[in-house]
RNA sequence: GCGCCCGUAGUGAAAUGGAUAUCACGACAGCCUCCGAAGCUGUAAGUGCAGGUUCGAUUCCUGCCGGGCGCACCA
């Protein structure tokens, strides 16, 4: 909390200095890490920024305003430094009460007090429940996951979604391939050809050889879409809903949304057909208009797909947040285009797009295809590789990054995955603990000191209490950013200071119990700080390994 | 052909337009009578190419080169 109060209080302090100054603050006060050799916290990068409207040489704008922040309490000096930036040191006790408040209560630490209160709904993973969930699949489930996790951290009402496509040609075939493996026969043309299928048909009992191609279809969808939540289950997601298709089609809700379109006047006819006439528009997202029922008179997926956000929004979502792979990212503008045709705001809708991911057996590209039945299960590689590691991998890069992962490597690669140097920082201080507990330096009836800014003072213990009070601001980072990497690179870094401290900083030691136990807390900080960041990507955080 | 994404050290990545571009793996040289060596210390190695905007560009713009994905009255 320590940085967002700062920015509060050098906000309101450099107010009139920027008036003085003849120009305005930068909008999102932005405070950046200066390099080591300042020997600073932080930096203000403000009058670089302001020097033209003012048009006053930014060093002098930096000496003003260093100036005019003096007498801050929780500032140790505010000094001006070429070309224009001004260097902040905070004072050890301003930090050392920040890490106290951390240990008192780690599950509140970050919560943003003052950020917007509307629902947010975030749509991941929607796979076909035409086949099993494949390794795919993991990268936006830990987008999504981790993304509603560290929105309900911040304190936004975030829920999470998925789309179940239990209606239509891909669920008619799945059901009629069975029905054909069931009875010996290959499958249709444009039917499901894996394994998979086979396996799946021989696994009911005998009543099921009388079944029809519709009722295979039924047991079909709920068989695989259980192999869906178990394997979203065993990978530490959770959905708040999962919403099928035919629940819309139940409420008629095509019809519903196709007519508000036209109430709206954004639908004509065509050559038999019913488009959404989104492309005259001035600002439309769409080139070309689409459409919506066709010459045979069935709906479109188009259509089911606009009536599934038009229900989004109905039900009080005034943010909806879809997570697709950059294979569907040539749909985003007609999906726009229809939120907009709807009404609604296009800030209301947003799309998190993730490139794929490619798959690798040592040389070879393995070739990802349900209908084909060649693909690599996310299951397989959970139970291969854990699901700490697969969840960090995926977590640690943006969504824009292109991934290979070799298959053959995956294992080895799972013992130098990043995650165990973060774990291992955990249980290094759980087990500290134990060992200060047996030398009586902390306990039940002996708990961890007040904060003391006259203790933690070396450079490694100070690197440690500011990198703890940039957690809150990290947070804001990937809401920011709708994704999580900025929060598992920023425990990476915070594991990485630890070690040094850990080298030069005696923790336990009963001949300075004071030092000792000032040491203890800030152990307490680092192990809550990194238990709580690596609990919002969804990884544990064992106390020993 | 058009559109979206990516090109950073040997490898994989990070960096709201900020100062000397971080981190891990790998390589090389050291460190366990001492709270966990899954660790630490040190060394070598980097922004695809060419322009532009800016006080300042890995970041923004243009062109080129290389790679991934997509361009349905399919779902």
């Amino acid at each position: 909390m320590i940085l967002a109060e700062l920015r509060e209080s050098l906000g309101a302090r450099a107010r009139d200095w920027a008036k003085a100054a003849g120009a305005p603050l930068p909008a999102d006060l932005p405070i950046t890490v200066p390099p080591p050799k300042m020997q600073a916290d932080l930096c203000l990068p403000w009058p670089l920024a302001m020097a033209k409207a003012a048009r006053k040489p930014p060093l002098e704008l930096a000496e003003s305003l260093a100036r005019s922040l003096t007498g801050l309490i929780v500032l140790e000096d505010a000094r001006p430094s070429p070309p224009g930036f001004v260097n902040l040191r905070l004072s050890n006790s301003a930090l050392c009460a920040n890490l106290k408040a951390v240990t008192l209560s780690p599950q509140d630490y970050g919560r943003d007090k003052g950020g917007p209160a509307r629902q947010v709904l975030i749509e991941f993973v929607s796979a076909n429940p035409t086949g099993p969930l494949h390794l795919a699949s993991g990268r936006g489930a830990t987008l999504g996951d981790c993304l509603v996790r560290i929105l309900r951290r911040l304190g936004r009402q975030a829920s999470s979604e998925y789309y179940v496509n239990d209606a239509g040609n891909q669920v008619e075939r799945l059901g009629l391939s069975l029905h054909a493996r069931r009875h010996g026969q290959e499958p249709p043309e444009k039917g499901y050809q894996g394994q998979y299928v086979t396996d799946l048909a021989r696994s009911f009992p005998a009543e099921a050889d009388s079944w029809t191609p519709q009722r295979w279809q039924q047991e079909g969808i709920k068989a695989l879409l259980a192999t869906h939540r178990e394997d979203m289950d065993s990978f530490g997601v959770s959905f708040d809903r999962w919403f099928r298709e035919s629940e819309l089609h139940v409420k008629d809700e095509l019809k519903s949304t196709l007519r508000l379109l036209q109430d709206r006047g954004m639908v004509y006819e065509k050559e038999g057909a019913v488009w959404l006439g989104t492309s005259g528009a001035a600002e439309s997202e769409d080139d070309k208009d689409r459409v919506l029922i066709k010459a045979g008179g069935t709906a479109t997926y188009f259509l089911a797909d606009i009536a599934y956000h038009e229900d989004k929004f109905s039900r009080g979502f005034a943010q909806c947040i879809d997570i697709w792979g950059a294979d569907h990212h040539g749909y985003v503008p007609r999906m726009k285009a229809a939120i907009a045709a709807l009404g609604h705001p296009p800030e209301s809708f947003q799309v998190i797009i993730h490139q794929l991911i490619h798959l690798f057996r040592g040389q070879e590209a393995v070739k990802m295809s349900k209908r084909t039945g060649e693909f690599v299960r996310l299951r397989e590689v959970v139970e291969e590789v854990g699901r700490d590691a697969c969840r960090f991998f995926f977590a640690l890069r943006t969504p824009d990054s292109h991934l290979n992962f070799d298959l053959e490597l995956a294992k080895k690669q799972s013992s130098e995955n990043p995650v165990y140097y973060c774990q291992y920082v955990h249980a290094r201080i759980c087990s500290i603990f134990r060992e200060a507990e047996k030398q009586g330096l902390f306990g039940p009836d002996l708990p961890l000191p007040g904060p003391n800014g006259s203790f933690l003072t070396s450079p490694e213990e100070r690197a440690l209490l500011l990198k703890i009070a940039w957690f809150p601001e990290v947070l804001k980072d990937c809401e920011k950013l709708l994704s999580p990497h900025p929060l598992a690179n920023y425990i990476l870094e915070l594991a990485g200071l630890y070690h040094p401290f850990y080298e030069k900083c005696r923790v336990v030691d009963p001949q300075q119990p004071q030092v000792s136990r000032a040491r203890l807390l800030l152990c307490a900080g680092v192990r809550d700080v990194i238990a709580q960041g690596l609990g919002l990507l969804g990884v544990s955080a064992p106390e020993q390994m």
